[in-house]
DNA sequence: CTTGAAACCTACTTAATTGGTAGGTTTAAT
DNA sequence: ATTAAACCTACCAATTAAGTAGGTTTCAAG
């Protein structure tokens, strides 16, 4: 299950690259947009920030913007840096690798061969797709 | 993540299908050969028993066995039932939807359609995979 | 018909995580 | 100087995960 705190994060981020304009956006107004606790929020813009995908501007006037073209940013980056593994085991995880403690043999496991698959899969859909193409709301509103 | 509930269910239903004959197998057994806690599994069993994947047998000699052929058990049915929803947002679930409250529009949300993708390619994965597949020990072990 | 081995059941515990909230400080535009 | 914003530290309540404890019931074998 994903964490409040990483879908709040995707729908923050999105929400910035649905600016066409590089002007920083505020907190407040991420907030009332797309529901979610003010100071919640305010937390995890800032785990982004620190992690590279945003920058910001302090004071009146002030927010967070993109650092980077969202085309260029992969959704398989921005859920590790949210969310942690992409893998639903520590020992098929290529970024957070770690072993199991019960398990002799990693090669013989039932569990990780159908892991690695699970993860292989999950891993292309996530890295196909770029905040450009979640951001973008592809229903046809004003024609409906 | 998978919690260990789940992965230790699996590899007791692994176990089962290891072997060819259809005698109950103790808990005992599976837990000291899968290094699970003997009081975690009793626990992980009963459930697999209460949902249709195990017979039991109570008393000396007693044990469990699988109530289908491992060729006929789907391992999205088996985490469905050990770990709950396999999407990551109760939003696209299929068998335990929920609407999430922040969210007016689901068709309009950036994180909706993107997780129906990953569940789409889980399911695939999950789907094509029964308990033979990864029951079998896919390494030749003797001939290494 | 007693003994032992097994499943089965109920309740509890302990630690970690999640999803926040509270209350401030610092920075910068006007 | 005022005000609006980001930023920071600390706390908190509820839930879940991963067990443990201590029994009861059932059944086979001697």
């Amino acid at each position: 299950m994903l964490s409040k705190r990483t879908k709040y994060g995707i729908k923050a981020l999105a929400h910035l690259a649905r600016k066409a304009e590089r002007e920083p956006v505020q907190t407040a107004e991420i907030a009332k947009c797309e529901n979610i606790s003010h100071k919640f929020l305010e937390n995890i813009l800032i785990s982004l920030r620190k992690a590279g995908f945003l920058g910001s501007r302090k004071g009146k006037g002030g927010g967070y913007y993109l650092m980077n073209p969202p085309s260029q940013i992969k959704m398989t980056d921005v859920i590790r840096e949210l969310e942690g593994p992409i893998a639903m085991v520590p020992c098929v995880s290529l970024n957070y690798y770690e072993r199991c403690e019960d398990c002799p043999d990693e090669a013989a496991c039932s569990v990780h061969a159908l892991m690695i698959q699970v993860r292989d899969s999950t891993l292309r859909v996530l890295g196909e797709n770029t905040l450009d193409d979640i951001a973008q709301d592809k229903r046809k509103i004003n024609s409906q």
